[in-house]
DNA sequence: TCATTTTATGGTCTTATAGCCATAAATCCA
DNA sequence: TGGATTTATGGCTATAAGACCATAAAATGA
């Protein structure tokens, strides 16, 4: 799978989506890299101000890598950021 | 081009790659979204704290998005985070 | 080389994350 | 449907981001 991701909103879902895919809980995917349920939830929520050592340590956890590329715009897409 | 992302730091020479390319210097990149010269530089920094909305901000000033996708695995990879 | 531009660093202040705990709310499933 | 699991929320505290200002350091180019 791929999600391409404009905004924290969907990241967050994203990964939301990876991790059911794994079979895990946020409690799981959270423990081996230290971050509390509450926090993998507020993540998966889109919270703005997530930083990133937390989300990069989410990502280990979850097998997860973020490509960084120009923009590509479609017609459908509706606010950036 | 596009950018392999697993760490902080490679998400900050990243995007200093991105903005170089566009020809932009911080203060200029950081200028239209509300962030700060001296911001700017922690992110290309890899300043591990940054939050989430500010990143997503800067990508939107310099036009760039994100992929999130499992994990390749390559024989080199070093540190995954 | 030297002035100019750009980037890095350091301090102050305000604000908010994330850990932690407790618990409500929602979801699952037998 | 009811108990168990999972997720969302709220409070508390320590810690730190980011705006802003000043300036040092580095890079640029004429």
């Amino acid at each position: 799978m791929m999600w391409k991701v404009v905004t924290i909103e969907s990241l967050g879902a994203a990964i939301r989506d990876a991790r059911k895919n794994k079979g895990l809980t946020q409690t799981a995917a959270g423990k081996p890299v230290g971050i509390d349920q509450t926090t993998v939830s507020k993540i998966e929520q889109g919270s703005a101000g997530t930083r990133l050592d937390t989300l990069f340590r989410l990502l280990a956890a979850l097998d997860l890598e973020l490509v960084l590329q120009p923009r590509q715009h479609s017609k459908d897409d509706g606010q950036v950021w």
